[in-house]
DNA sequence: ACGATTATTGACCGAAAGGTCAAGAATAAC
DNA sequence: GTTATTCTTGACCTTTCGGTCAATAATCGT
């Protein structure tokens, strides 16, 4: 064929999501992502496209990786409350750290781009669907009604994102506390 | 004095508001502002200041006006159940309306800028405060334990602003419904 | 009416934005 | 070794960004 990439593709999404994720699309500049690449310009053109293609392959990662990260232990060992829980105490953990300042790249993508860019928009629901269906099937562990199932999940999510927001809003870990508290009082 | 100014500072302030509300800090451009006030730049900058203390102003403007009629609303007419569920039905007509992207302004500006700007976070954390405290007023109604109004109100305002992040993210009304009434069945 | 003071105006600025491209370098197939 | 193909490089492009400023206009107190 011809010449090869001289660099791994996924480890340069890897660092390119981290940009986006936490600064956010319109707050990072190609000059960022350039030197988190550690690639020229004309290498992430020719490699992945113009910055918004670059964005959604960021959003494609996040989903692949950190959301299939949280399914993966909803699925896995624990019982339902533990599972919840731990959803809950990763966000406050995230806070008291303090350091990287991302929050959740679902949430930030959603109020950050949704509205306003139709391919954003379809990648967050697609990806919102998934997260609500795992719940789902945690729950579903000890709920039988369906429709009971959904609604309890999609009220979870609800809740999860609202402490991204409160987290990242500089509210005292105990709010996301409270709300995790709450969410479990609603479990079977 | 001197000269005295050819506009109605607070319907500037407002319009101004809107076009941060829809389309964020980064995203909007100084043109944007100026097309939207109706004034020009050097105007812009003598009246107010810099981009940031438009952003800044806005945001105060926000609390004033749209988070104060929550707050009046809560502290207004009906039952607590009601209440609680304007606040959410407020949010699915919003969506459904279609027409103003905006959502939460609040929410935005904790998302986008409140990690990487300490007087956008100062700001946010009060209008939480403010916000909170208004949730556990309408909540002491029914609930002597302070404590208990406290987690409560944290927790309703966590999946009130998780449903303006699944709002905006395409979510489907009835995930906004299912938040709000199970946010319901947690009141006394 | 006049001066002091402030608001408005629009041209202007350097820097940075996103994006392109021609030339050179590296590889696989033959 | 040659060639066809692809990747890399960095200079370069236009446009737009946030912001400034000197000149002009409008008002108030006196």
């Amino acid at each position: 064929m011809a010449r090869p990439r001289q660099f791994d593709e996924t480890q340069v999404i890897e660092n390119l999501m981290k940009v986006f994720w936490e600064k956010g699309y319109e707050a990072t500049s190609m000059q960022d992502l350039v030197k988190a690449s550690g690639l020229l310009k004309g290498s992430l053109y020719g490699a992945f496209g113009d910055k918004h293609a670059l964005y959604m392959a960021a959003l494609k990662h996040y989903d692949r990786t950190r959301i299939q990260a949280g399914i993966d232990m909803l699925a896995g060992e624990g019982s339902l409350r533990q599972k919840i829980s731990r959803l809950f105490d990763g966000v406050i953990e995230s806070t008291k750290k303090g350091i990287f300042a991302g929050g959740c790249l679902l949430c930030n993508a959603s109020l950050e781009m949704a509205a306003v860019d139709k391919q954003v928009k379809a990648e967050v629901k697609t990806t919102i669907r998934r997260l609500k269906a795992a719940i789902m099937d945690a729950l579903s562990e000890k709920i039988d009604n369906e429709e009971k199932c959904a609604s309890l999940a999609a009220f979870i999510v609800s809740a999860y994102f609202g402490a991204r927001v409160l987290a990242k809003g500089g509210a005292p870990a105990a709010m996301i506390g409270d709300t995790r508290d709450h969410c479990l009082q609603l479990l079977p």
